[in-house]
DNA sequence: CTCAAATTTGAGGAGAGCCTCAACTTATGC
DNA sequence: GCATAAGTTGAGGCTCTCCTCAAATTTGAG
């Protein structure tokens, strides 16, 4: 790649970092490329699709998420561990609305390497007794959605109140205050599906 | 208003009705003209903005609600009227999308006698000791948003889903396993707020 | 320095929706 | 019936965003 590509690249990722963090991911692509100081050709040259570009701004999340995992597997309370773990989550969402759009367009549980190491917090702090033992990996692909959400609202407003919603929801996950679900979980396949075709 | 106007006004609302139930409330206007059998036009003469057409379809939903309220109130054992609306909340919006969506919106807890009679559902269910004392009304819409979003999301796929969502997060507003809440509660303002410029 | 290959550029076509308004049609009181 | 106010119509202008491509420019190997 020639070194002016190269040089362009940076200053898309760079302005579109920018403009997704603050905006969320729907920024035309016109205003990425005038932040860039590149035309919009040069942006199509290097990111064919938008979703490219997404994909390329949040590269580096993956690795956070995967490091989040190692350490709430690593944690000695099962439970501290657990929510160390959903409270990072959350906070990369609170520092990056295009980050929480990703999620609450179900990308998360897209990739195989990170649906498989929350599947092991999930059976990990329900061997210890922490987490209740009738939630499934789905079941908290959905609260975390809904928690998304009040992130999203109280992105501006009120920073940090979502982590009033997320005590309140990790208070109903606790092994201790369990009754009865009404309905059987969903399949990994329905949760991704109904996340990526949601209306 | 002429006999033909009324007419078509409520071919109109039949059209939207619908549409709104099965799309959500971002139909294209020129779609429920069409379906209705009228003119783009006279959407407009009847209807000056998207606004007052998605008021005049959904008026009813508040009688709806401020019923179910009632009943919540009435209810001899208070946390099963406290569920109960929360349920029947939650099934008018499985029932219709575009409902779902104006609730998504915060529309809910714009209507001043909607609040007041919330509030009081909340009031009665601490006062009982059913509801843990802790938690605002204000939590509650957003804990209720978040389950909107997975109302939203199985609406298709797995109707009734939601049913567990709604049981893991009541499991946590029971008075019986709270846990010390880590922020400070926002004002009925700010709650507005967030919810009505939501990115 | 030269020139071919790589890269950039931005005007413009395409598609989606919103909304208006002047010309036409219909209901209704007299 | 008739006049007229009320109502309907839909083509067309507007805005926004996406995306393409032929012409102009830049890079870097030889």
């Amino acid at each position: 790649m020639r070194k002016d590509a190269l040089h362009n690249r940076e200053r898309l990722l760079r302005a579109a970092r920018r403009l997704f963090a603050d905006r969320g991911l729907d920024v035309p692509l016109e205003e990425i490329a005038r932040t860039a100081g590149v035309s919009i050709g040069t942006l199509y040259n290097r990111f064919p699709t938008r979703e490219t570009l997404v994909a390329a701004v949040f590269e580096d999340r993956v690795a956070t998420v995967a490091e989040l995992a190692e350490q709430a597997l690593a944690a000695d309370d099962a439970w501290e561990g657990f929510v160390a773990f959903l409270t990072g989550v959350c906070e990369l969402q609170a520092a990056d609305l295009g980050y929480n759009e990703i999620v609450a367009r179900g990308a998360t549980t897209g990739t195989d390497t990170g649906y498989a190491v929350m599947l092991r917090i999930v059976a990990q702090a329900q061997e210890r007794g922490a987490l209740r033992d009738d939630v499934t990996l789905e079941d908290l692909a959905f609260v975390l959605w809904g928690i998304a959400a009040t992130v999203r609202a109280t992105f501006r407003i009120a920073p940090g109140a979502w982590r009033r919603h997320l005590a309140l929801t990790l208070d109903g996950l606790r092994a201790g205050s369990a009754h009865p679900l009404p309905a059987p979980p969903l399949s990994p396949d329905q949760a991704r599906a109904a996340m990526n075709d949601c209306p």
